[in-house]
DNA sequence: AACACAGAAATTATCTATAATTTTAGATCG
DNA sequence: CGATCTAAAATTATAGATAATTTCTGTGTT
């Protein structure tokens, strides 16, 4: 991950917590204190209110007048909420992205997919699997576009760590393959439909709470 | 509109740059100087950068480290953009607004159909085109998808008023008026098929320009 | 006239200080 | 014992000052 040393000390700020927020390092509705953000980082308070305002808009953080920012909570009904848009949106992508794409794009996806495949923890089943979705709708050249789904994404990871923080099993993605071949053989509407299907998948997992009780976790799984 | 005179003044600030580049006041390309932003608003220029990240969320303004923020310029292309994403994304809404949406709700969408019908300038026809598809979404419940519909809605706005800056001539909305019947009518696939094309429509017109040339202005009308 | 360059002015980004508000904790009262 | 009030501590929001960078402008050079 590019530690962007020409940004500005917000942004890398921003960086820093939004990988803590996906990665689940901080709670969902813990509060972020400035000062104590900004005495870790080496700062004053000022780059750290602007990264929170940059959390806010990515959809990490909430925000309320007065009363300081906290991780933004989620609960099954977002995860179904971002599962539906990145459905839509991605759908959009690929139809504009089709055209462009090369047999070159389509091996680095394959080669995404093969790695994502041999990947025995979720965080490296995360970064594969984004970088297929990235590597097929790039190409669409809509910027606006990508950067929604970006943020999808973020909240996608998210989602996802909390459910599977530790164990994960291999599995082999056929809807990625699928794709790829619909992809390969010119058929965009075939890809498309694959993949609107693909990203709604929720995938349910049975966790151990710190109580002890168990309860059900979900998450996107594509 | 609400003034929300309890919001910080960061909010405030935002809300009315956004307005002046909604509007037109401030052309696209032109440089958002933080110093005289704060002075107008009787500010220090703290809170006018956080307004500048807000805006830059919404896709109001760009910015590039240490060379300051512009008001976002935009093409053809991003209207077409536009137009696509909120055609994905208000249909993805309004199938699950439907189930939800009361004759009450509806007779509201009605009222303001007729007001945009009535309305003898871009602004007054805007607001009420706005407030119907507001009507007609907000029952889906997806607080994360409607407010993207909404930033959505801010570029649309955008175009339409670099567009039709002046002259507006009133037309009769068969599309609304379609997409209520459908949707009175219990078939909610054919209203959200209706209202995809509907905000897809991208209207044409001739402008002269400063320089006396005739160009062709592109916005979204629906 | 076009170009490059140096210095000045303007602007952004950050820091330190202060004011305003909220949260916390302890004490008091019913 | 619980609820409520109050004062202290913590925290957010804004202001004012400073450092670093960019942009502008005029001048000299080819």
């Amino acid at each position: 991950m590019a530690k962007g040393t020409d940004d500005t000390i917000a942004v890398r700020i921003s960086k820093a917590l939004a990988d803590r927020i996906i990665s689940g390092a901080i709670e969902p509705g813990a509060r972020l204190r400035q000062d104590h953000v900004a005495e870790e980082f080496n700062t004053s308070h000022v780059p750290v209110r602007e990264a929170f305002r940059r959390l806010e808009a990515q959809g990490l953080a909430v925000s309320e007048p007065r009363r300081g920012v906290r991780v933004a909570a989620f609960d099954l009904g977002e995860v179904k909420e971002v599962a539906e848009m990145r459905a839509a949106l991605e759908v959009l992508a690929l139809r504009h992205a089709a055209p462009h794409l090369t047999s070159a794009i389509l091996d680095r996806a394959e080669e995404a997919t093969k790695a994502g495949d041999k990947s025995h923890d979720v965080r490296s089943w995360e970064e594969a699997n984004r970088a297929f979705h990235r590597l097929i709708l790039t190409p669409c050249g809509m910027p606006r576009l990508l950067a929604t789904i970006d943020d999808l994404h973020a909240a996608s990871a998210r989602f996802l760590f909390a459910a599977w923080r530790s164990e994960w099993e291999t599995r082999t993605d056929q809807d990625h393959r699928a794709i790829l071949t619909a992809l390969r053989q010119g058929n965009a509407e075939s890809a498309a439909a694959t993949l609107g299907r693909h990203v709604q998948w929720i995938g349910r997992k049975p966790v151990r709470t710190a109580s002890g009780a168990t309860r059900e976790a979900f998450a996107i799984v594509g």
